[in-house]
DNA sequence: CGTCGATAATAATGCGCATAATCCCCTTGT
DNA sequence: ACAAGGGGATTATGCGCATTATTATCGACG
């Protein structure tokens, strides 16, 4: 006997009141011109107490309501190939937001992937109406499709920083600039002269800010920028070997312990030879982590403020433009794959340029 | 300009029809003494294609339809402490069976939990009814609530072997009883005769099932069974020590990299002295997993077979009894933590009972 | 005494879809 | 010529809620 649920329209029943009255009082908001007496309010509440109703969180959204109901749409796509490894976090730091806030996750998963990225169109928008707003996660996304969400006023938020569509991009990021400064710094302190970054040259955010960190460093200390972009670990190896680097950052889309492998084929030691500090931790998981001096990259703080934003852009809580663009800091990581350079056993200040540089780099 | 998103009754007048006619042609099933031409079909289709429409999901739920979503619940709080650890590979499965599928995923993490575990009333049932139907995850599922979906017809799978309820719940498992059996097998042809059980006496089923198996195949070799039940590592290392075994399956409750540790402060070490099978991969992550022999829990594979099994009950493709409760292989694992046991360098058949048994065993 | 303004609430509407009930027209049988 | 039947569609209804428009009562004011 699968009996109705129970309805706004039963717990009015019971209390004696109209539908209507009943919607009013749950949403505690009453429009212009309706009064509900305070006597009243507390007849409907001892209903829904007794008949243990709650919404219907489908009928809600097609009244135009909230549901409670957040998606996460992520524009790689999670398979196949560990991408979990590296939206994990984030989605822990979302899922555990979302229970704090009593909110429902919904993954867009049925978005098919065109062309090795998900398109949010392609088999309708429709899908993003179940939610009340969206997190957005990966690299690609599509200008129009941004622009759709805008000029639809549907609440959004990304999960890592969007400098493009003029700031209107409200997004939770990592602070790449700072913590890539800080590991250069700490390299310079040991008194490392010849600084490498090890990574790919491309444009997406992540790199930009790593490069711009790295560049901005290396020039203050009175340094010259090194970049070692081969794919190869071996080439990399040899690289930085021919380059007589004693330090390197290395970018999360390089495997520092393939990089470490090929440097010990050539003799060279981390950190006896060559310091290697991570610039977040890489996408593969590591055999050693904990070895591993650097930054992390706090994925799950970044999908639990980025769920928090998003709840309080729904609820139209007024956020100011200001809290729309949210830099997280990277925590330090200690590890032990930095060192004094060879040769200078001493950590000291800032000392002049290294005297071989201008021999070396043309 | 929020320009209304294309309905159907926008469809049926570009195609000239009523909207009853479009949702007859999408659904592609009529009613009894309904007839669509094949032409006005065509029509019907252009139009779909011309105005990209694409349904919307809170709608055809409301009235009564299907909208490709499906719910996870997770009894155990995700949250704190590494759940996602434990229940991330099963969501990997479950993720990638559905974007296979077309198929959302909601995750009810707003249940709240109350006394450890989470229920799926209080808080109402009502959530629920978003998706099509449920995937059950983890151990201390309630009576009450399992009557209440059997009742209302709500369909859902349980993801983990569910013996209770006169087999009226549908599960995708793992087979623990053969894959211990199977472990226990292995130890034995490498001439193991004293091999103990190392785990928690639960009454959960997949100890009943690993116990079940580790005992039937203790006996059929004409062992005895020896559980030890310490919880400690230090402990259970005693125990062993005291008890002279030469082999152990550990159940994955109880940390085999301590356990070894433990041993090797009394200078037993594995797999010289005593070699060690895992019955299934623990929840915390291992420092050498590779190095572990035992055998894997299929984790994937099951949520993504639970998913299937969920969207053909779903689409009521009348599943056969006997699909509805599948148990899947463990694949074994090789690992270098077996080896034939001390002072019996030759691997062999089964040889006759221990010997010393009868002394040691009251 | 009629009317304005507030209070207190209700009836009515529509969200977009699935589906039951109904309708129209044309062919066939008698 | 007229009923019966079936193909081809339409209209109507309701899912459960949010929201708008409307009604009713009452005190105060001029």
């Amino acid at each position: 006997m699968p009996r109705r649920r129970i309805t706004q329209a039963d717990v009015a029943a019971m209390a004696g009141v109209s539908q209507a009255t009943v919607s009013f009082v749950l949403n505690d908001r009453v429009p212009e011109g309706v009064h509900i007496s305070a006597d009243t309010r507390q007849r409907v509440r001892d209903a829904i107490r007794i008949t243990g109703y709650s919404a219907n969180p489908v009928a809600q959204r097609l009244a135009g309501g909230r549901n409670q109901i957040i998606g996460v749409f992520t524009y790689e796509a999670t398979f196949p190939g560990g991408g979990r490894d590296f939206y994990g976090p984030f989605l822990v730091g979302i899922e555990h937001a979302a229970e704090q806030l009593g909110i429902d996750i919904l993954l867009f998963t049925s978005a098919r992937v065109v062309e090795g990225r998900r398109r949010l169109t392609r088999d309708g928008w429709q899908r993003l109406g179940i939610a009340d707003g969206c997190l957005l996660l990966g690299q690609h996304e599509d200008r129009s499709e941004l622009q759709h969400l805008l000029d639809t006023n549907y609440p959004f938020a990304f999960i890592g920083k969007r400098a493009s569509e003029g700031g209107r991009l409200p997004y939770v990021g990592a602070d790449y600039v700072t913590a890539t400064r800080r590991a250069v710094e700490r390299l310079v302190a040991l008194g490392h002269r010849r600084i490498g970054y090890v990574g790919e040259l491309g444009t997406d955010q992540p790199t930009l800010d790593r490069l711009e960190g790295y560049r901005a460093t290396v020039q203050q200390a009175g340094l010259s920028a090194r970049l070692v972009t081969e794919e190869d670990p071996a080439a990399t190896a040899a690289a930085v070997v021919d380059q007589g680097l004693t330090a390197l950052v290395v970018a999360p889309e390089r495997d520092a312990e393939e990089l470490s492998d090929a440097l010990l084929a050539r003799d060279v030691r981390v950190p006896r030879d060559v310091s290697v500090l991570l610039l977040g931790q890489p996408h593969r998981r590591l055999r050693r982590p904990q070895e591993w001096s650097g930054f992390a990259i706090p994925r799950e703080e970044m999908g639990a403020r980025a769920l928090l934003m998003l709840s309080r852009l729904v609820a139209n809580d007024d956020v100011p433009e200001t809290e729309l663009h949210q830099l997280l800091e990277c925590p330090e990581v200690e590890g032990a794959t930095a060192a004094p350079p060879p040769g200078a056993p001493a950590p000291g200040g800032q000392g002049p340029a290294d005297p071989t540089e201008l021999a070396t780099a043309p």
